[in-house]
RNA sequence: AGCGGUGUCGCCAAGCGGUAAGGCAAGAGACUUUGACUCUCUUAUGCGUAUGUUCGAUUCAUACCGCCGCUGCCA
């Protein structure tokens, strides 16, 4: 399985570069990064690649990666969203250096904007949103200053504190940081750095009614924390220059640098947390962690390991061009971690009944549990008279190179033996019920003295043996195989802008009592995604399977 | 239009002046107790365009062109 120690190095180099600089000039000792989620909402793929790049850096230098909560507007943020997200980093597989959030530095936040105004550099404005919004300039024309801009450092200190102290209503008053109202960049032009809000914070409840903005309270964060390099994703770009004006106005020392790099993206799914909110809020999944979601939680639910979404996020790698990687590479991942770790089993989604006229008795037969993996051990199936194929491997009236199962054919049975179609059965309707076969005793796998070659070799399970237990399990299956269809995308189609998953996905199914379960047919893979329908043979438990892969 | 980014195969992505890594996808073949998996081979005289500088440029310079982000008291 992928290291998570080691994935990281050789993806993002131009992070590297910078922090490989500033180890060699003495300008850090050791670095420390944090991840930086608003627990508004569940974390999604998007994430796990900030993640990646956040706990991999640390890993990479031997440093530390804290969880940092960026709970600064408190009308958006719930504790249940902190939860998910804590479980989700967790699942994925990593591990933080020290838990904490914006929230647990207001106090000194507080004290450090009480600095910016006696030093000058800041003030108190009384200008509306929308005042402020059209004295702001344009993207080419200037701004003009606000005529609170000059108030002595005594009144701003004492309006910061009726602000503070509740004498205000939201938005009647604000904090700004006294920059350049002419500064091309349009962050810079005097950015509001504290907000009235009379909101209830999920942690800090009713001690504020002042909340700091991002742009101020995170560098102050990350500086509290110790954080050397905070990367970011490449929106933040622009707001660089005020990252620093903070560190630089409050004197820090040594001043955490802020590196950005491309966000996620990827083909036909919703990355927007806007849209996730929708789906959830509207009731068009049944949570944040429904198997159809790109959610860290979906991704779980549909049985995908994370050692595989690590993987994908260091194989995609880290850099600065905006980019959309195919969806495929991520199924490949998927695919290749499963193929190697996934216990195999044997499922029939569509029986057929077959029925092996010369074969009396029952016995028992060793099926690797993972075929790439001689050391995963055997299991043992029973095999007997009775029996279902899925409904797909036989054909009355077969296409040229159909190598499954045709009337007068031969085909092997899995891990057992060929059988040849000498009879079928069908209803009124002319659709096949039964298909009757013989069976050669000498071509038993493993020991075929028969001479017989086939083409073909498909999957069964035993009637008899398991035809209560798991044909109801099947049934789960192929239930939320059309939940997990084309109607969803539709649906979103109509409503937004983009499709959440274009297509079904083959290993993405769930038993009814909620155990997870891989499906993977492992020879027509392709088929099943061109048609858009789950048509899979081959199911991989995974359950406990992860597990057991994280521990080692 | 201003500022900040960014443009290397269908999709990601290395490369940091010495003559285009790798992965995904695709195609061909071998193997096979599922046609899967695995393995082998193929796929950019070309690096947004044009000029320069240089013995030599994807790598440097200049100018264009395209794309992304930015005018929340969101993050």
């Amino acid at each position: 399985m992928s290291d998570i120690s080691n994935t990281l190095p050789e993806a993002a180099n131009f992070i590297e570069q910078i922090i490989n600089e500033d180890l060699e000039n003495g300008k850090v000792t050791a670095v420390q990064t944090r991840f930086p989620p608003e627990p508004n909402g569940y974390l999604h793929v998007g994430h796990a690649k900030s993640m990646f790049v956040n706990f991999g850096t640390a890993l990479k230098y031997g440093g530390k990666c804290n969880l940092f909560f960026d709970d600064t507007n408190p009308s958006k943020e719930k504790t249940e969203f902190v939860d998910a997200i804590r479980a989700d980093i967790h699942w994925l597989g990593y591990e933080w250096a020290r838990e904490c959030y914006a929230s647990d530095f207001f106090d000194t936040i507080y004290e450090y904007a009480l600095r910016l105004i006696r030093e000058g550099k800041a003030f108190v404005c009384d200008l509306s949103a929308e005042e402020i919004k059209n004295t702001r300039g344009t993207l080419t024309e200037p701004g003009t200053e606000s005529p609170y801009r000059n108030r002595s450092v005594e009144e701003n200190l004492r309006l910061f504190t009726e602000m503070k102290e509740g004498k205000y209503r939201d938005g009647e008053k604000c904090l700004r940081a006294k920059i350049d109202m002419a500064s091309p960049n349009v962050n810079m032009r005097d950015p509001v750095i504290y907000r009235i809000l009379h909101a209830t914070h999920h942690r800090t409840g009713d001690k504020w009614c002042i909340y700091p903005m991002y742009d101020y309270a995170h560098p102050i964060c990350d500086y509290l924390q110790g954080v050397t390099h905070s990367l970011c994703t490449l929106e933040f770009e622009d707001h660089r220059p005020l990252y620093d004006w903070v560190g630089i106005s409050l004197g820090f020392a040594p001043k955490p640098r802020q590196i950005e790099f491309a966000r996620l993206n990827l083909t036909n799914t919703v990355m927007s947390k806007r849209y996730l909110k929708k789906l959830v809020e509207e009731h068009l999944v049944r949570g944040w962690d429904d198997p159809r979601m790109p959610t860290l939680s979906g991704l779980r639910n549909r049985g995908i390991p994370a050692a595989a979404v690590r993987d994908f996020c260091a194989r995609i790698g880290v850099a600065k061009a905006n980019s959309e990687c195919e969806y495929s590479y991520f199924e490949a991942c998927v695919r290749e971690y499963l193929n190697a770790h996934a216990e195999r089993a044997m499922a029939v989604l569509s029986p057929l009944k077959l029925t092996i006229a010369n074969y009396e008795g029952e016995e028992e037969l060793d099926f690797e549990i993972n075929q790439t993996d001689p050391q995963a051990g055997t299991r043992k199936v029973k095999f007997g008279k009775h029996l279902y194929i899925e409904s797909t491997d036989f054909l009355l009236d077969p296409p040229p190179k159909y190598y499954r199962l045709k009337p007068g054919g031969y085909v092997r049975l899995k891990n057992a033996y060929i059988v040849r179609c000498d009879e079928v059965r069908t209803d009124g309707a002319g659709n096949v019920t039964e298909v009757l076969c013989s069976y050669v005793p000498e071509s038993r796998s493993g020991s075929d003295t028969s001479g017989i070659k086939v083409k073909g070799v498909i999957h069964w399970v035993n009637a008899d043996d398991c035809a209560d237990a798991e044909l109801r399990q099947y049934e789960s299956l192929l239930r939320d195989a059309d939940y997990a269809g084309q109607d969803f995308s539709e649906r979103m189609n109509a409503d937004s802008e983009k499709i959440v998953y274009a297509k079904a996905e083959p290993y993405l199914a769930q038993a009814a009592d909620g155990t997870p379960f891989q499906l993977m047919r492992t020879g027509y893979y392709k088929k099943c995604t061109e048609n858009g329908r789950l048509v899979l043979s081959e199911i991989v438990s995974l359950k406990d399977n992860f597990n057991k892969n994280q521990s080692n």
